[in-house]
RNA sequence: GCACCCGUAGCUCAGCUGGAUAGAGCGCUGCCCUCCGAAGGCAGAGGUCACUGGUUCGAAUCCAGUCGGGUGCACCA
């Protein structure tokens, strides 16, 4: 049930009337025609500029089509009036009993209300978060995670084939680092001083680890060289911490599907495939690369690499795949693995980055062009900073893990609800404010309070109407008379609702989470609105005398109370039954 | 030097992939609670959409350039 659909409908069937009339020429490219809500209320309920793009094409002058177009669409029984307007808008109101159909539609549809087919069942992989398995998530993490989850649940409401993937960054130094780092308190376990030489992990939280490992080996890799143990300390180390990482994720609310390893691909000659298969395209050469203008670097020589030749794909310099010592680079692991999404048949690719990695998107969307002959798109997102305030001035904690915020003591703070929904408040290439008092505050500031606030006082009304014997149920009132549903108030958030699907094709077009947050503060700031209006007018409240009326008023409530639970859901925010 | 992102009300930010008189919250100003739904409500002021050109019926939105701010720039991950 989409009313926009349905009345962009008739515009295109009322064109092709007037095609068969000879009022229009045939086969016109509608494809530009569009029925939106016109963003002045007074302008009515839709409006199309089909006039206006059609003009050129059919060498009319747009009120002439306007007004012919007028006549076929006023005509329609679902229609109230329609206006020429401004070059040639067409303003479309609607009959009360449309308003009232859709809230029946609402709730005879619930939950699936606004679920949109444009994904058509295509594969989507969305890989986010990807930390390195080196320690807890920072805030840093946070914001990714919650983009990257959100904008999942989103696609798959659209009609998307959705998969989570969790890329572990598990096959470079950095984890040669956890290895010794972990070593040193699996010493300190044994009672020996533990050395946090420089350049190695202090975070507290490896001091379990170093426990573990006791456990596990007793005092069987003391004294004994790097070369006995750091192979197994490595793969211990990193194993325990992903777990970490997974207990996080699940804290806030996060389920992947799957995890790739990078350091599994070492050995398997996916890398070796992935790059000859680029060597078979020509883009694989040996060469050397100039040094960085501006930049100077003390230690640069020119030395011979292997590398792809990602110029040939949009990106501004050959970008090295293997080290001048034979070693791959981060990078070549990395075309592998973007590789075998390709081959597992995903028909579109989505990588949520932080900010800071921006210089590495050309070259990753370079690569998935040449390997997938340009059929499936990768679309980055990079995901800004967050930066914490609390009473304020900056925050910083440092409980456990160093000089960085985790991701535990976030959600700690605030709850996973809020942590969610603030980071949906912006969007994604924008650096976020996270003001530890406002995300608390229980007050018409706090986008969160305000939408679940919504959310109660509709259950409010639902469970006082019970209380005076009233049937409340979705099946009684999606039958129930509506006819009374007709000020002009009540329509207004029929109007919202009635963009709600809208609003998903949108938000899933552009891959743009946080549409869905501002979307629910605009309904619940209607659904409020409403419930205002009622202290100066008694017949807008939700509960009347006549249980009937009442019976109205709680489907349009209700209705609105779908839409804000169907767009929680989507943010994997919990809905507030009750405020306390 | 190059690339990417950002620049919209005093502040924090939306803005439907090109639509009409550019919106919201905060802050500010003025009204409104003996009571009936006030963890508030109503109304108002506040804008050269960074700047300059271009594309067209029409630009905050697309293109080119300029100016500011941020980020990243061989052999790290």
């Amino acid at each position: 049930m989409n009313l926009f659909t349905e009345l962009r409908n008739l515009v295109i069937e009322a064109i092709g009337q007037m095609a068969e009339a000879g009022a229009l020429p045939a086969g016109l490219d509608l494809t530009a025609v569009t029925v939106e809500p016109p963003r002045d209320a007074a302008h009515g309920d839709m409006a199309t500029n089909a006039a206006m793009v059609l003009a050129k094409p059919a060498g009319q002058s747009p009120r002439a089509i306007a007004e012919a177009l007028a006549a076929r669409l006023g005509a329609d029984a679902r229609v109230a009036s329609v206006e020429v307007a401004g070059p040639g808008f067409l303003n479309l109101r609607l009959k009360p009993v449309v308003w009232q159909g859709l809230v029946k539609a609402v709730l005879g549809q619930g939950s699936v209300y606004g679920r949109a087919d444009i994904g058509t069942g295509q594969k989507v992989n969305v890989e986010f978060v990807s930390a390195n398995p080196t320690g807890p998530m920072h805030v840093g993490h946070v914001r990714g995670a919650v983009v990257g989850d959100a904008l999942a649940r989103l696609l798959a409401f659209a009609g998307y084939d959705v998969a989570r993937e969790y890329y572990i960054n598990d096959g470079g130094a950095q984890v040669d680092v956890l290895a010794r780092s972990a070593y040193e308190r699996y010493r300190e376990a044994h009672g020996l001083e533990p050395e946090i030489r420089e350049g190695l992990y202090p975070g507290d939280y490896l001091v379990p680890v170093g426990e573990a490992l006791k456990e596990k080996y007793g005092d069987t890799l003391l004294d004994k060289g790097e070369q006995y143990w750091l192979t197994d300390v490595r793969d211990f180390a990193s194993a325990m911490m992903m777990q970490m990482i997974r207990d996080d994720l699940a804290a806030l609310g996060v389920q992947m599907d799957v995890y790739s390893s990078e350091k599994a691909m070492y050995g398997t000659g996916k890398i070796e495939e992935a790059i000859a298969t680029l060597r078979g395209m020509d883009l694989i050469y040996e060469g050397t690369l100039e040094p960085p203008k501006g930049k100077t670097l003390e230690d640069w020589e020119p030395r011979v690499q292997t590398l792809f030749r990602s110029t040939a794909h949009g990106d501004d310099v050959d970008r090295p795949v293997m080290k001048s010592d034979g070693s791959w680079t981060y990078f070549a692991p990395d075309i592998a693995y973007h590789y075998d999404k390709v081959q597992r048949g995903f028909d579109q690719l989505i990588d949520i980055f932080g900010a800071d990695h921006g210089g590495y998107v050309k070259r990753m969307k370079a690569a998935v062009s040449a390997l997938s002959q340009g059929r499936v798109p990768l679309d980055i997102k990079l995901v800004q900073l967050v930066k914490l305030w609390k009473n304020g001035e900056p925050f910083k904690m440092s409980k456990r893990a160093g000089t960085f915020v985790t991701l535990r003591d976030v959600v700690d703070l605030v709850g996973a609800d809020v942590t969610r929904f603030v980071m949906l408040t912006r969007k994604n290439d924008v650096t976020l404010d996270f003001d530890f008092d406002k995300v608390l505050e229980q007050s018409k500031d706090n986008p969160v309070f305000y939408v679940q606030y919504a959310n109660a006082r509709i259950n409010s009304v639902l469970r006082k109407a019970v209380d005076a014997g009233i049937a409340v149920d979705d099946a009684t009132l999606a039958a129930a008379d509506l006819s009374g549903l007709t000020h002009p108030a009540e329509l207004e958030l029929a109007r919202k609702i009635a963009e709600w699907p809208r609003l998903v094709e949108i938000a899933a077009r552009g891959n743009e989470p946080h549409r869905v947050a501002f979307y629910l503060y605009e309904l619940a700031s209607d659904l409020h609105g409403l419930w205002n209006r009622g202290n100066d007018e008694p017949g807008l409240r939700f509960i009347q005398d006549n249980p009937a009326t009442t019976q109205a008023k709680i489907a349009l409530a209700r209705a609105c109370g779908v839409v804000i639970c169907a767009g929680l859901a989507i943010l994997g925010v919990t809905p507030a039954e009750e405020m306390r």
